[in-house]
DNA sequence: GCATAAAATGGAATTGTTCCAGTTAACGAG
DNA sequence: CTCGTTAACTGGAACAATTCCATTTTATGC
């Protein structure tokens, strides 16, 4: 088996090459946004048998070295974004939970703006849009309308 | 006892009036982005007891009635915030916890820009902000570096 | 190949929150 | 102001997502 963009990606961010590893990354690569039990369930289809355990482990410590992004919207359990290095943020639909990429439309990070508020120093801006997905608004709201 | 600020607002929302709803509104006015933890002490420190499923239905049934706003940063239980009606954001500090709030500085709701991106209709944007507080900066990163 | 530290395993434990069936209490009608 | 209806509260069990722990396995440097 060839080095996969994966394998190459674990390699250049230091960590160990594991096959977990490897299958997690590209788990999340396949599913943007998933969940921790999509990507087991996709890894688990991939390798056989892989722990609950190792899968989140693994997911964390991509999260650290920055080849995927952990977001966690509001009563939704944590998503693993596989598109990181830029300040994007996200459009969650209210009634699916789907999720979808956007970039700060009024143009760079605008949000970062109140960097000292309150004798805070701030370093990053967490943006989530909550609304309909094209889907799920001919269907209206089911709750929390 | 006469009629107090929090229970002519219950009323006024048109939901029935009880002495753990009014203890849970006044805790969390008197503790502005306190989690339920912190809530339940303080009107079990009021009222002697009360069930955690009773500040649970109350929390939920305020927050339905618009007369609190449930926050939830990533990583935290859920914090709930007495000031509601106007669009402003958070400011989370990473080492403790604690949460301000912030209007948006660069004008009015800058970030409900992108109100139809990708077919989605967006009602609300939320923004965290993160970093560090007064307190916390001299300390440094403990973790999440 | 071998040593060693990092990663994976499996199982139990936590945390925050919700579900459920039964009891209590608020409040509108009489 | 008593009664009935229905919403709210109680207590206890259940749940989902995630983490902790001790042990075993495995990737990588020498």
């Amino acid at each position: 088996m060839t080095s996969s963009a994966a394998e190459r990606d674990l390699r250049r961010a230091a960590v160990r090459v594991t096959k977990q590893r490897v299958a997690v990354l590209d788990a999340v690569r396949r599913h943007p946004h998933a969940d921790a039990d999509t990507i087991i369930a996709d890894v688990r289809g991939e390798l056989g048998s892989v722990s609950t355990q190792a899968v989140y482990d693994v997911l964390h410590a991509l999260d650290e070295v920055g080849l995927i992004r952990r977001v966690e919207p509001a009563g939704s359990p944590a998503r693993y974004d596989p598109r990181v290095g830029d300040n994007h943020h996200h459009l969650v639909c209210r009634r699916c939970g789907r999720m979808v990429d956007v970039d700060c439309a009024t143009g760079a990070a605008p949000c970062m703006e109140p960097v000292a508020a309150q004798g805070f120093s701030v370093n990053e801006a967490e943006v989530i849009f909550w609304g309909y997905c094209p889907d799920c608004q001919s269907l209206g709201p089911t709750h929390a309308g």
